[in-house]
DNA sequence: TTATCCAAAATTGTTAACAATCCTGAACGA
DNA sequence: TCGTTCAGGATTGTTAACAATTTTGGATAA
């Protein structure tokens, strides 16, 4: 434990991200999250500095801090960049994938249908970005898997802000065909099946509509923490 | 102008450590910061949080920041992930780089070589990084631009960490033939040269030796300011 | 000489108060 | 009705003082 409120924060503002519950644009006050963190607002500073620089958020000098709103351009940007990087990492797990991790990975695929089928997408958004990473993490490169992790998360900012319908998110089972080709230790294999569901993805947003949006921050962060107190 | 005091720390020492004035294991105290950049401590502490989470800076509690210092196995993950983003920039700015593109590249490299004659290492690494940082901005993709940034900054810390003798930087003409596969549009040759270039840097670091540094940190961050008010 | 201890100095971490800016909403006039 | 103006409240930005921790340097003893 003896984590510090800093870094509390920023974990806690990027799964909420991560998982739909702060939509792009939300605002976050400096007393709000005080607040909900128990902290003062020194640490909230610091922390929404750290976010900006991991693009998580946006600083405006004198109105506050916003969940990023990326751009149609930037968009674009990152799901190439996010191509770019998957396939290095795809290439480079494959050959060295465990058995366990095999298990692990389909255990992951089976909860993601599980929370499909539920139509928990929130759910079903964290376990699909979590699949990911989790090959980064087999791939065993820290650097790519932080990039990766940003670029996941920037994914489902830009699914939120145009996604065309609540199916195409992650639905067809894409990831299957990928823990194929990773058992099976079919690099190039396994690198056509990434870019197919990433590119599969990229389809399922249209940036003609820009869907407004705002919420309420304080539930929206305390639903991962213990919200008893 | 009116730039924030919190951006203008963040700029200048990255900048300082991409010219290797700040050597990795510096020790950026708080109040030298405030004092060099004249403004408080709040500020200075929200840069350093902001270059924490750049991977600038390492955060030790109650110790103070320091610049990173990069293991031997982030090197090699840094060097991976820095290949393969500058492969997908390469592709992409094979041919869609204008004959002005192309002027400026050849200037730089000529600059680059001026450096070199003159032994003015820290302007030549600068020089290079600033090439490269000029092809990614040529592909058009400020995500990947930003990736190769700090990617660059890192390799800056490495080569000096772990370099093996002054020339092997960037000094032999590697940049050369990759302006001539941009200037051609020859996607895969620009993209064998580029490859062959960061190996060839890969090639002059050495991972038995580290180099233990310490500098007087008011004299490297002032020597990119105006010195003179 | 070498190791240990401890107080003083320096540095980081925290807090609260104050200043500056922005947002809200009602009053006012065209 | 519609747009403007302008206080009042809320929020962000700044500053200084204080607390907690680490570092430093010398005194002491083996």
């Amino acid at each position: 434990m003896s984590e510090s409120p800093e870094d509390r924060i920023v974990a806690s503002v990027i799964d909420a991200i991560s998982e739909q519950r702060l939509p792009a644009g939300t605002k976050l006050g400096e007393q709000d999250l005080s607040e909900v963190f128990a902290c003062n607002r020194a640490n909230v500073r610091r922390a929404l500095a750290s976010l900006a620089a991991l693009h998580v958020v946006e600083l405006r000098p004198n109105r506050g801090a916003f969940v990023s709103s990326p751009t149609p351009e930037e968009a674009k940007d990152v799901f190439e960049a996010r191509r770019a990087i998957e396939r290095t990492i795809a290439r480079k797990a494959a050959g060295r994938a465990s058995a366990q991790d095999i298990t692990r990975l389909r255990c992951n695929i089976a909860a993601e249908v599980r929370a499909h089928e539920d139509g928990h997408q929130p759910e079903e958004l964290r376990l699909s970005r979590a699949f990911h990473i989790d090959i980064a993490r087999i791939a065993g490169n820290e650097v790519l898997e932080r990039m990766l992790a940003e670029l996941t998360m920037r994914t489902t900012l830009i699914i939120g802000l145009y996604g065309t319908g609540p199916g195409s998110s992650c639905a067809d089972d894409d990831h299957s065909p990928i823990v194929d080709a990773l058992e099976s230790g079919d690099a190039e294999g396994l690198v056509a099946a990434m870019d197919a569901h990433l590119r599969h993805l990229e389809a399922g947003v249209s940036f003609s509509e820009a869907k407004p949006s705002s919420s309420s921050l304080r539930s929206q962060l305390l639903a991962r923490k213990g919200g008893t107190g």
